[in-house]
DNA sequence: AGTCGGTTCGG
DNA sequence: CGAACCGAC
């Protein structure tokens, strides 16, 4: 394509970035005009995958994303509905000759990307896709045979070999200028969306959206929480894990800026041993999600079945209720409900808590891991299709080198190790506040531990061993 | 990225 | 008699 007088589109997505943006930094380098637009979803009420918490984080990146673009002199263009219908009235409307957006890597973002290929066709119109979700697409990590990894720890020593792409250069202000961003110009759409465009109402307050956000917990968390992080990620009450999971979701950071950033500070001649092991098991950390977005590209089957053939008739239970306490945080497990019920407030759960309650509702209540699953789709601000399902049927013992079923956590124990002074219970359980911290982690003898808070709704020692038996028994 | 119950070992 | 270790699930 000749740079001369051509007006692009960029399509906005899960990329909501200036900085490092694969399909963007392409769009500016082969065009003369890049108009930036954004789809808004219809649906209204219910979302089987989303809920308020995402959808208000959505709102602010968008509204940051619209600043960002104002201060290079343009502004975002927002429409709705189905996209491939709307890119290609935007382009007719625009005389945009070409589509620009980075792949969405889950079976939605596929589906959509098809449908918009084989419309686009018919139009006259061209598409150009990048990949920016990960820093290495599924097919970049293949086993010698050319075959998925289906082990973590395999996957992991090959993804560590491939060669990685060097960043994009910092935007040069005359990619970024009002030639290519051209704002007087631009064609009307929908004004910025608040919570009402889905008819929802937030309950809660999520942590900050936008790209500068983003960036400032990037920058601050690798200059020295980092170096600590594989010692205190587990301790719930320490704020010691990154805090980028939305960040990343959204793309307001690039996964390979992280990536490289966190490489480069290993040539730090003064680090010791436990400095290393921290950068680098959280290196480990980055792989997981690349791991899951490959395992959900190569078997999609995983969001409806059972990633183990083995266990996919494994009976679980039906129980409104129990389910009900579950996620309001009301089962009598301190541990449990205080996760929970910081996931309610915050649209966030600590990741080893997300692991003590989803063996807690798989292993304890024995309900389907789909339902918890679905749940924290609905209340995660960084709620994941990939990653989610490959930590629920990793807790499940289901999933692609998941625990082992056997590998139950005990709720007890996890308090006394991972919160010992009850911190985070007392943080996120105001009823437990007065209680002395060595009874939150064993089961009540004497009553309730405190006025107004409920006796545990089972007992582990037996529900350990029922889903020992039903596991055992397929 | 386990827990449990059993055994061994040292004070 | 508790901590450390070990195999089984």
């Amino acid at each position: 394509m000749t740079r001369s007088e051509q007006i692009v589109l960029h399509w906005f997505r899960r990329d909501l970035r200036l900085t490092d943006n694969t399909a963007l930094h392409f769009a500016c380098e082969q065009s003369t005009q890049v108009i930036p637009v954004y789809i808004l979803s219809t649906w209204s009420g219910e979302h089987r995958f989303t809920g308020p918490m995402r959808q208000d984080f959505l709102c602010g990146c968008l509204k940051s994303l619209n600043a960002n673009l104002a201060a290079k002199g343009s502004r975002l263009v927002l429409r709705e509905g189905d996209p491939a219908a709307a890119l290609i009235s935007l382009a007719r409307e625009t005389g945009a000759k070409a589509i620009y957006y980075n792949r969405d890597p889950d079976p939605h973002g596929r589906l959509v990307e098809k449908r918009l290929a084989s419309e686009i066709a018919t139009n006259g119109l061209r598409s150009f896709a990048f990949d920016d979700v990960t820093v290495h697409t599924p097919s970049e990590v293949l086993t010698v045979a050319g075959q998925p990894y289906r082990i973590f720890t395999p996957y992991s020593r090959a993804w560590r070999l491939v060669p990685k792409k060097s960043l994009l250069p910092p935007p040069r202000i005359s990619e970024l200028d009002s030639r290519n961003f051209p704002g007087g110009k631009l064609p009307n759409g929908l004004p910025l969306p608040d919570l009402s465009r889905w008819a929802l109402s937030k309950e809660g307050s999520i942590i900050e959206p936008g790209e500068r956000a983003a960036r400032r917990r990037m920058n601050a968390f690798l200059s020295e929480p980092i170096l600590r992080y594989a010692q205190l990620r587990d301790l719930a009450s320490e704020e010691a894990t990154s805090r980028l999971s939305q960040d990343l979701r959204f793309g307001l950071i690039s996964p390979r800026e992280l990536h490289t950033k966190a490489v480069a500070l290993l040539e730090n001649p003064g680090l010791d041993a436990s400095e290393i092991r921290s950068i680098q098991t959280f290196l480990t950390e980055l792989i997981w999600r690349e791991f899951y977005f490959a395992l959900l590209w190569h078997y999609p089957e995983v969001l409806e079945v059972e990633f183990n053939p083995k266990f996919r008739r494994i009976p679980w239970v039906t129980n409104n209720e129990a389910l009900a306490r579950w996620k309001e945080g009301t089962t009598g497990f301190p541990f449990v409900d205080a996760g929970m019920r910081q996931l309610l407030a915050t649209g966030f759960m600590h990741n080893r808590l997300r692991m003590i309650t989803a063996m807690f509702l798989t292993k304890d209540l024995h309900l389907d891991w789909r339902e918890g699953e679905m749940f924290f789709m609905q209340k995660l601000v960084d709620g994941e299709i990939a990653s989610n399902n490959g930590g629920w049927q990793w807790s499940a013992g289901t999933g692609a080198d998941a625990a082992p079923y056997f590998r139950i956590q005990n709720p007890w124990s996890q308090s006394s190790r991972f919160d010992p002074e009850g911190r985070f219970i007392k943080r996120w359980v105001p009823e437990l506040r007065d209680v002395p911290f060595a009874s939150l982690h064993q089961p009540p003898w004497n009553g309730p531990l405190a006025r107004g808070y409920p006796m545990p709704i089972v007992d582990h020692a037996a529900e350990r061993q029922k889903c020992l038996d039903m596991f055992a028994s397929r």
